[in-house]
DNA sequence: TGAATGGGTTCTGAATAATGGAACAAATCC
DNA sequence: GGATTTGTTCCATTATTCAGAACCCATTCA
């Protein structure tokens, strides 16, 4: 582990978590190193283009060049591009958040996200990465992974809320109860007020590579729509996986880097 | 410049650009370090969870951690929720891609993008980070912006097609014009093949905040469409003004954490 | 089959490079 | 207006990083 790389990268993580610009000092104090090496941390973020100081201040903040780097790293997953048109329209339906789910590898992560129009809502945070099985997304596709993936996730189970699986036995459970029924809910395992619905989306051989889920508070999401919402999911992840399987055959697109 | 730091971006970004996982030595070659250097660099990186092994092999790849950082850094702008639904309206009208571009820095950031569904087109990547002069969404920014970033610009002028301006004159002459029509157009200046058609978008203050744009392959998007489509981006860009300015009077959502 | 190549990983010592602390001016607080 | 606090620079010391050699494993080629 190379220590100042290490730093350089909780920097900016800190950076990323925190509201807006950030002062030196407390750049040094959040993650506990002495001005100087902040300094020359920032200095380095600085001249790589990640960091930079706000206009006529002292003050530090992001650039949007790990948004850049991000954005590269996911947008080899064409499915996000099929998925996205069917996802708004899902959305017109259902006065929830609309969330596309995928795995890296064992944290679930919300690849797409279609925020909902209420007032009250729960935030549904893009790019948000979550252990697997703290969430509906990500209980589906463990519910129809591998068990190699399954035995990992169980290797450590942490709580985030009362509410989290910690016991193995009753995830197996759980999941076993998911396949059946061909749906997942999580109710607040990663936070108190949220609940979620996921169904699985397959590929054109079948296996489950996505989960397209419905989250919103807790009081707003009854068990008498869960039935409703599924038969939503399921509709509109028929029509994804046709499209996504039309891509492939019709793949012959020239694409060309352009001009904005 | 803290050396490691350098060496550990340099990697991850050399990743970002490469299309699949990458074996150790040829990272190492990729970045001119020893194999064992480039092996200590991917472990801490890997301990931080910015990379992975694929499962049963010795390759590397990233894990989507950098999209997780990159999207909460963007996630502060409110403007690209909002924005978005109008975007998707106008790219229903424009067999093209359509784009909302922002400012980072001396760079122009492509902050949201709805893909052309047209079989030839040009790609638009999402979070692409390009010099402020060289696209027209960037040139808008530019024409609208303060004098002192412009003068930071014509400081460090580079070519990067033979069509890029880097003659201070002719990008203040071009700036002119722009600031006359009202919108900007850029021909091929990143990229031989493509071409841009740019509107600004301001604030509530009237300041430029942004520029949504329309592009694709240069032989496309004749001088006849252009009129039409400054027409149509101006029609999207009041009701994105109008949406936003509406968001700071509506802003009272109590929004909650959610469950995927 | 067996040698040979190239790859990933581990280890070690040498030397580089990162770091803390002191110092200072500027800013901020009271 | 005096007292802190802050950003930045400098320096010396030491901890850290890194190259290189050595190792094992896989694959290739003879």
């Amino acid at each position: 582990m190379i220590k100042s790389v290490e730093k350089a990268f909780r920097v900016l993580e800190s950076m990323s978590l925190a509201d807006g610009p950030l002062r030196l000092s407390d750049i040094a104090r959040m993650n506990d190193m002495t001005r100087s090496n902040a300094f020359h941390l920032l200095q380095t973020l600085q001249e790589l283009d990640y960091v930079r100081q706000v206009e006529d201040s002292t003050l530090y903040e992001l650039t949007l060049k790990t948004f850049e780097v991000g954005a590269r790293a996911v947008s080899r997953n064409s499915l996000i591009s099929v998925a996205h048109p069917e996802l708004v329209r899902l959305s017109d339906k259902v006065p929830e958040n609309v969330m596309l789910n995928t795995r890296d590898g064992l944290m679930n992560l919300v690849a797409d996200r279609i925020e909902s129009r209420s007032v009250v809502r729960t935030l549904a945070h893009l790019g948000a990465r979550t252990p697997l099985q703290l969430v509906s997304g990500g209980k589906v596709q463990l519910a129809y992974g591998p068990e190699s993936l399954l035995a990992k996730v169980c290797a450590n189970l942490v709580a985030v809320t009362e509410l989290s699986v910690t016991d193995p036995v009753v995830l197996r459970a759980q999941l076993a109860q998911i396949r059946e029924q061909g749906y997942a809910v999580a109710i607040g395992e990663v936070n108190e007020a949220a609940k979620g619905v996921s169904c699985p989306l397959r590929n054109r051989h079948g296996d489950v590579v996505a989960a397209v889920s419905i989250s919103g508070p807790m009081d707003r999401l009854g068990n008498d729509l869960i039935a409703h919402y599924v038969a939503l999911l399921r509709e509109t992840i028929l029509l994804i996986e046709a499209a996504w399987a039309d891509g492939w055959r019709g793949q012959s697109s020239v694409a060309r880097p352009s001009s904005a």
